[in-house]
DNA sequence: TTGACACATTCCTATATGGGTATATGTTTT
DNA sequence: AAAACATATACCCATATAGGAATGTGTCAA
């Protein structure tokens, strides 16, 4: 899962299809690759769930499936708080806290 | 960064971290690998600015940066909306829209 | 049915990298 | 100063994989 979307050029390819289905040339046009090396990575984000594909006439059209992105964005939320503005302003007031609560202690300055 | 969090042994690492701030010798313990491979992994997150480290006596103490997988964040989140339940429900109810439309220009059934 | 088209797969090469052992660097302790 | 300790780096090996060229498979058109 990570690993497919480690990839730049597989991130590009998810980016593209954020914008609708696509047939594969559509993506070899748009990415400038050559076909082989953009099916193979279509194969990678396929194995993990990222795309789905539907046969059509001759034409093999991709499809995004973003929830399979959903442990990514799962894991990466609980580290959340350690940048978000919110939880810095609470680990502000809580320093202020503990410092005061110190300063209480050794009763002086 | 992609490919910092796409490693199994990394991410282990900075779930440890999360925890709060380590020396290199509790991360070996705790993980159960050989210190070299510890260390090479801590290499690349400071490299990504995923970690920092502190000297402190002969012990380098390594603490977590979260602050550096925003921008993971923010590429996942831009897909959120193709899963959360939310938006599927929009979904639903804009394709009950469009087949309305349909019908009403066939004019039949 | 033959040819053109769309795509997947195979084969090859080069590179990256994870894992391990040995060693170098720097810091305390004795 | 020497030894013990904490960590980083260098080196080697094995594996994974991106990239590309050639080829295979299935589908439509003539």
């Amino acid at each position: 899962m990570f690993n497919a979307v480690a990839e730049p050029r597989r991130r590009q390819i998810l980016d593209v299809l954020a914008g609708g289905e696509r047939p594969v040339n559509a993506l070899v046009a748009q990415l400038g690759l050559v076909q082989p090396l953009v099916s193979k990575h279509l194969r990678v984000l396929r194995e993990v769930g990222l795309v789905d594909v539907r046969d059509e006439g001759r034409q093999r059209v991709y499809r995004l499936n973003g929830r399979s992105l959903k442990p990514i964005h799962d894991w990466v939320k609980n580290y959340e708080r350690t940048w978000t503005q919110r939880f810095d302003r609470l680990d502000a007031v809580l320093d202020d806290l503990i410092e005061k609560e110190q300063g209480d202690e050794r009763n002086d300055e």
